[in-house]
DNA sequence: TTGCATCCGGTACCTGGGTACGGGCTTACC
DNA sequence: GGTAAGCCCGTACCCAGGTACCGGATGCAA
């Protein structure tokens, strides 16, 4: 009986990650380290999984691991100075990162489209085929500015 | 003398990449090895340029550099059999790759337009908050964060 | 007390698309 | 023929987010 804490394989089953990853995720600041047992076990306090789902969360809204490791960090010393923007504004940060990615990627989608219904079927042909609609000149460049990932 | 051949850094300025771009390139089969001065530099027909711009051009839609390498094979031998497929079935593929990602990315930004606007400001709290917006809950198994490109 | 699952740490490896570095050779121009 | 730019090759490194492997230690139950 493991009153309340759970060990490193329990926590990652609960959250849907793995071992190694646990401990990735402390290397990297995003879990705090936890109480060990008298052999150097990892002993997680419950909230731990809900941490995790937190983690996993943020991430697939496009945070990357340092940008949740800060957020979390701020929800932490939110009280005292704000050094660090908070969610609302990472949020927003990110929805214009994201928005530029919908727009690239809609451009490409079109595209692609008119590849596929044009009928293209060789690269190198339709290069020299002035008829083709893939953008072959001017390449717009890609990724919008500011982001990382 | 530049009859027409072109060194290495010529090639690349007009095809706006690096010389080790160039090499790259080469190494992972998607240029061929080209002719060599006596002294061993390389020496590009005009002709690299362009390939250059149609490799770059299949990144920009979406294709690994692996899948160009691909594409570019796939039209050499096209006149033969054909193992491979050609860029119309590839580039429908990537288009319904690239409709996925886009209703992904369309979710994410949904989720965080609603985080925004619910005023959400600290992931933990809003974790322990069912008013919250934000799905800490059911994470859709899709890969992992706002796509990529 | 023995047996086995689990966990420890450290390090190396993976994908993708390059970039950086270092020592030495070639080419071009004056 | 001297000098500077350019190029050669090989190797290592970068980003992100892990995963894999190792030998050895621990935890827990029968």
């Amino acid at each position: 009986m493991t009153g309340s804490e759970l060990r490193s394989g329990q926590v990652a089953d609960a959250a849907g990650v793995t071992v190694q990853t646990l401990r990735y995720y402390e290397r990297r600041g995003l879990l705090a380290s936890p109480r060990r047992s008298p052999g150097g076990h990892r002993l997680y306090p419950a909230e731990a999984v809900t941490l995790l789902r937190v983690i996993r969360t943020a991430q697939r809204l496009g945070f990357t691991l340092a940008e949740v490791a800060d957020l979390l960090a701020a929800g932490r010393h939110r009280q005292g100075g704000r050094r660090h923007a908070g969610l609302r504004t990472r949020a927003g940060e990110k929805l214009a990162e994201v928005e530029r990615k919908l727009a690239d990627l809609t451009v490409i989608r079109d595209t692609l489209r008119a590849a596929v219904s044009a009928g293209c079927d060789d690269l190198v042909a339709c290069a020299a085929n002035s008829c083709c609609p893939l953008p072959f000149a001017e390449l717009a460049d890609r990724d919008g500015g500011a982001g990382n990932s």
